[in-house]
RNA sequence: GGUCCCAUCGUCUAGCGGUUAGGACACCGGCCUUUCACGUCGGUAACAGGGGUUCAAGUCCCCUUGGGAUCACCA
C-alpha cells in the first residue's frame, strides 16, 4: 500500500478557526494531489470540554470550504477499548507502568524543581514500585533515558531531541481514560496514517510520539509541521485580533474560495502566482513549498481576494448566496427586479457580500429616504427640469436596455446643451436618494422603465418642480 | 528559565552562490469617470547584526539579537 493517508484531527472544543482550517486544507490538498485518502478524526477524549455543537461547527466549516473527507469522522471517544488494549500491551511488556504519585505530590516536586533551577520533569519514582491493589494510579510510558530521538520534518528539516530531556509521560489517567499523546499515536498507527501534517506547536510532542510508535512496533509516519498564524502584533492569532472563526467570515460576506486562496498563500507559494482555485491547487500544491516561518494574518489581503472572487463570480450563484443577506435586511426579492441582474451591477464595487447586499437594497425599496444634502447639491431646479425631461422621454420608449438609455441621455445632452453629469447626477438622486450606486444606466436597466419613471416622478413631487 | 522552531519591503512572499533583489496586499501620486467603486500607469519600501567559507553570499556555516512554540492526569 503506497497510497498516502492523511488526516485532520481537531478537538471539538470550539469552532473551526483559520489556523485549523489551513491545516485541514494542507492535509486535504496533499491527499488529493497524491490521490491518497483524507481522513477526519474528532479528538474528543477530553469529555468535559468536547461538545457536539463544536463537532457540528467544524464539519460545517470544512464543508463550506469544500474540504470533503474520504473516511470518518472517527470519534476517539468511541475507541476507548482500543486504547485500553494497547495500554495493557505496553504494561505487559514492561514498556509502561503504574504510577501512584498524586497530582499534589507532583505539583510539589515540580515547584521545588523550578525553585532549585532544575528541570520540572517526572523523577521516575514509581518506575520500579510494586503493585498496590486498589490504589488509584495513572499509567506512564517508560521512555528511554539516553540517546536521542530525531526525525526529518518535511518542512522544517531534521529536528533532534536528547532523550534525557523527555520524561515518562502519562498515557492513561486515574479515571482510566487515555491521554492525547497516546491516542494520537494509536489512531495514526492503526489508521495507517502515512504523513502527519499539523501545527508546529506539536513539534515538542513529536519525539515522545515517535518513541511510542517504536515501542508499539509501528512504522513512524512522516511529519510536516506547519508554522503558526500570527496576529498583527506577531502574537499567536486569537479573538482579540478579530474574527478567527471560518464561519464568521461567511457571515461577514466572504466567499469560501477567497478564504481557501488566502489561507493557502499564507505560508505557501507557487512563483509569483496569487490566484488559485481548489482545483488548480490539487495540481500545484507541494508540502515542500510550504514556508518555515510563522505568518501574520492579513485581513486586507483576504478582503482583496474576496473582491476578486466576487468580481469574477457567476452572478446567479452570487445571487443565491446573497439571499440570506437580503433577508437579514428585511427584503423579499420576489416582487422586484431579477437579483442576478442586480448582482451584475454590484460585482465590481463590492468587497463582501455584505456590501453587495447593502448596495442591492435600493433595487427593492421604493420608499427610500432622500438625503437632503444630496438634494441641495444634485436636485437643483435645473436638475429637476432635466429629470422631468428624462421621465417624459423614457415614457416614449419600450423596454430599457443600455443602448436605449444611452440614446435618451445623449439626446437630452444634445438638445439642451448640457453635459452627461448634469442629467446623470439628478437622475441618480431621484432613483437612489443620493447614495452611492452603480452606473446610472445600469440602475435604470435593472429597475425597468416603469419603476424608473415612477421614482423620478416621486422625487419631482417631493421636491416641487 | 530548559528544550525546540523561526528571521527578504509594514504584511504575504519569489530567490535555491554571480539579480538594477521580482510579484502581491496596503499606502502615496497621475489617468479614466456619471456618484461610489473598478480599471490603468507610476512611486515609496526589505536581505536583523557580527564573524567566517568562497574569486563571488540574501542564498552555505557559526555566534549575537529579536520573535514564536512548548514544558498538564488539555488537545
Amino acid at each position: 500500500m503506497s497510497q498516502v493517508r492523511l488526516r485532520f484531527a481537531p478537538s471539538p472544543t470550539g469552532y473551526l478557526h483559520v489556523g485549523g482550517a489551513r491545516t485541514a486544507l494542507f492535509n486535504w490538498l496533499l491527499a488529493r494531489k497524491e490521490k491518497g485518502t483524507f481522513i477526519l478524526r474528532i479528538e474528543d477524549t477530553d469529555v468535559a470540554r468536547s461538545t457536539q455543537e463544536s463537532t457540528d461547527a467544524i464539519l460545517e466549516g470544512m464543508t463550506w470550504l469544500g474540504l470533503d473527507w474520504d473516511e470518518g469522522p472517527y470519534y476517539q471517544s468511541e475507541r476507548f477499548p482500543v486504547y485500553r488494549e494497547f495500554v495493557e500491551k505496553l504494561m505487559a511488556e514492561g514498556k509502561a507502568y503504574k504510577c501512584y504519585c498524586t497530582p499534589e505530590e507532583l505539583d510539589r516536586k515540580r515547584e521545588l524543581a523550578i525553585a532549585e533551577g532544575r528541570k520540572p520533569k517526572y523523577d521516575g519514582t514509581c518506575r520500579g514500585v510494586e503493585d498496590r491493589p486498589g490504589a488509584p494510579f495513572v499509567v506512564r510510558f517508560r521512555s528511554p533515558e539516553e540517546g536521542e530521538t530525531a526525525f526529518d520534518d518535511l518542512i522544517k528539516g531534521r529536528i533532534a531531541f536528547q532523550n534525557e530531556e523527555l520524561d515518562d509521560l502519562i498515557i492513561q489517567r486515574t479515571d482510566g481514560t487515555p491521554t492525547y499523546n497516546f491516542t494520537v499515536v494509536i489512531d495514526d498507527a492503526t489508521m495507517g496514517i502515512t504523513t502527519v501534517i499539523r501545527g508546529d506547536d506539536h513539534i515538542n510532542n513529536t519525539p515522545r510520539q515517535i518513541q511510542l510508535y517504536e515501542a508499539l512496533g509501528y512504522p513512524v509516519p512522516k511529519f510536516a509541521h506547519v508554522p503558526m498564524i500570527l496576529g498583527a502584533d506577531k502574537a499567536r492569532l486569537s479573538k482579540r485580533h478579530g474574527a478567527t472563526s471560518v464561519m464568521a467570515y461567511r457571515d461577514m460576506g466572504y466567499l469560501p474560495e477567497a478564504m481557501v486562496n488566502y489561507l493557502v498563500r499564507l505560508g505557501w507559494s507557487h512563483g509569483d502566482e496569487e490566484i488559485f482555485s481548489l482545483d488548480e491547487l490539487t495540481g500545484k500544491f507541494t508540502i515542500e513549498a510550504v514556508g518555515r516561518s510563522a505568518g501574520v494574518f492579513n485581513p486586507d489581503k483576504l478582503l482583496w481576494l474576496n473582491s476578486h472572487y466576487i468580481k469574477t463570480g457567476d452572478p446567479v450563484r452570487l445571487a443565491n448566496l446573497l439571499l440570506p443577506f437580503m433577508k437579514e435586511r428585511g427584503i423579499d426579492v420576489a416582487g422586484g427586479p431579477d437579483l442576478a441582474a442586480a448582482v451584475r451591477t454590484l460585482q465590481e464595487r463590492s468587497h463582501t457580500m455584505l456590501e453587495m447586499a447593502d448596495g442591492a437594497v435600493i433595487y427593492y425599496r421604493s420608499d427610500f429616504e432622500y438625503d437632503p444634502k444630496a438634494a441641495a447639491k444634485s436636485f437643483s431646479p435645473a436638475g429637476r427640469e432635466l429629470c422631468a425631461e428624462l421621465a417624459a422621454r423614457l415614457g416614449q420608449v419600450e423596454a430599457l436596455d443600455h443602448g436605449v438609455i444611452s440614446a435618451v441621455f445623449d439626446g437630452i445632452c444634445a438638445d439642451r446643451g448640457v453635459k452627461m453629469k448634469d442629467v446623470a447626477q439628478p437622475a441618480r438622486f431621484a432613483l437612489t436618494g443620493g447614495a452611492p450606486s452603480p452606473g446610472i444606466f445600469e440602475v435604470m436597466e435593472v429597475l425597468g422603465r416603469d419603476e424608473t419613471v415612477r421614482r423620478i416622478s416621486r422625487a419631482l413631487e417631493l421636491f416641487g418642480s
